[in-house]
DNA sequence: TATGAATGAGCATTCATTCAT
DNA sequence: CATGAATGAATGCTCATTCAT
């Protein structure tokens, strides 16, 4: 009787944890390669392979190739955006909160290299192909507009500026700058000083 | 005989000419094409057809269609070029090459209306396939990265920033900044106004 | 130990049960979706779940797919002779069994919608690809003839035919006239009429 | 000179025919496969190979393996046609009509076996999938209602019946006789004889 | 120089069936 | 008896590129 019990909670426990063992295998491997070589050159079947599984399984979990890719994306989204939200602490004035900020995405790179220009470079051009809403970048760029209009409204940040506009360029500032100082091997820290800089000089009031 | 030598004459000068002809034909529907459904929806033989030649003259003047694309967008970006130098002229101050800049920029955009967004978004994913050299983003990067420099030695500009960088961050504001207005129909002169103040602050001496 | 001999019993009445119980289920489900969708439209896995069992339990009530189409159609066929039994009367005279055995063909036609044209549409397909058999319309041809056949010994059928072509040629005539009655709505009565008058012309003695 | 128009002439020539050389081996090769094996197992590769040709050359004649299925379907009713048209003459009595009718069938199936059966068989899967307008027994069907119409006007058959049903079942019973005959080995006069016989008694006046 | 018929590697996706639980 | 996750052979189709003319 126990061990009926107990060997139901098991299968149980066990047909629980099947669907997302192999769906967690199919991410992990969907994530390595699509960083490793990009969309175009990941096939479903390359992605059940690396994972250990048949190419029918990938299908078991995504309805194509696309979902998959956008859940890679979303995925690497929420990541750093966890990363974000440790990094801006309440009472940060402007330079230690884009200090913060600059820290947190580099420190995410370092954890996870190339995922996010994988996500970024890749996820326009699926993007455009569809109708999938708005690109990343441009989330970002609304966020750092929400900051702004914060700063703006606390009076850390001079008044005169439409905050959609300038958000959508202190997200491709960080964006470019950052993908330049990796082609060029860059040390770190000159990129955030700089940008840090820059930035609070473009934004501090008067 | 003489109407043969004519012939002959007259066929010669053609073939001469021919091949620049058919040229500009294939350059000219593969921008149209290109910008009009990208990089990947476009094949070589839509471009002849487009051109009202063979198939395979194509491949006379391209050796594939990345060869194609590339040479698209580099006679983009020498387009442009024209454009942005015609706005810098010497004795600016720094708020007005900014500002001279922006409108050359979109000054070209409204002449030439898709072709820079094609180039850059499709050029990102060509390149990363392969090894294709310095994308599109970092040279104008490296270009504003130079023109803070001259700023720098005159003085219009403060001399606290490493130029590089600065360079790269500047195109990508720019670039974000511009592609979200182009999303959300605003207005080019807001954003005009918002990035050259934007700029003219972070970058003024002091 | 009383409640688990009860267990044991009801266990066991309920398994001696339970696999009629649930082939009845698969059963419905497939002449459902059969008829719905077609043979190759309809996945083994969407009649399970039609009939609200797993994926599996489909394979414990037949070999695989083609098995339980096969059965669906001589399910179809035998209750259809149910139809055509009930019809046939001993003492009717050549019109009189005509009409009577269309007439239980159009009445199994509307309490059963779509189900023969089913059966006997992919039916074909099925067993061409294998050789499963005497088709459908061939055994039906057959009892034709065997109709024909006591008709003829009865003398209310003139004997100068060979009753196993004529058999075949009675059933192809009524399938493709009921075919195309269904195809253009025409009256179930000008058919069942015209095609009595029909047969019995060419069936009477002399 | 002359020989360049000849040259000329040749090139064109052999333009104009290479095209409709490999479609007619891709023709041919399809119409052998799809009779031999059916449709669903008869692969768009299997039909380029067995013309000798390269998988992708199928689809420079046909979009997909329906359109060249419908295809073959269409010509091998232009083809018995033909046959129909010169079995049939004027002055022919019912009879002689009807008899000619069939031995132009039996003839086209002699000089073409198994075509008919294919085009029929699959034909009624393929249709059903699509919406491709009247099947091919249908159509048949109409053109017997037709043969009859003309027959009642000029009264050598019994003015009672509605033509389109009895076109149908003429049909019918043609097709349902000899698919049983081929299966049975009959010998074909002996079909020819009693269908010529049941029709005639089922359709001459009074 | 120009052509366009021919090519075939390559891809995303489906589905009947199995088997460990 | 029942399950459903896993499988992978198989399919229809595309498209960049070649080459005989």
């Amino acid at each position: 009787m126990d061990s009926g019990a107990v060997n139901t909670v098991d299968a149980n426990a066990r047909r629980a944890r099947r669907k997302p063992e192999s769906l967690s295998k199919i991410k992990g491997a969907a994530r390595k390669l699509f960083v490793e070589r990009g969309y175009d050159a990941t096939r479903p079947q390359d992605i059940a392979r690396e994972a250990g599984l048949g190419h029918g399984t990938f299908y078991l979990h995504y309805p194509d190739k696309r979902a998959c890719f956008l859940a890679f994306v979303e995925e690497a989204r929420q990541e750093l955006d966890i990363y974000l939200r440790q990094a801006r602490q309440p009472g940060q004035d402007l330079e230690q909160a884009i200090t913060a900020t600059l820290n947190a995405i580099y420190d995410y790179c370092d954890a996870h290299p190339g995922v996010l220009r994988t996500a970024m470079t890749d996820a326009s051009v699926i993007d455009a192909g569809g109708h999938a809403g708005v690109p990343l970048m441009a989330r970002w760029g609304e966020e750092w507009g929400e900051i702004i209009r914060d700063a703006v409204a606390s009076g850390v940040v001079c008044d005169s500026y439409n905050v959609a506009i300038i958000g959508q360029a202190i997200a491709g500032a960080l964006h470019q700058a950052a993908l330049e100082c990796a082609r060029s091997q860059q040390c770190r820290k000159a990129l955030a000083d700089n940008i840090t800089r820059f930035l609070v000089r473009a934004l501090r009031p008067d």
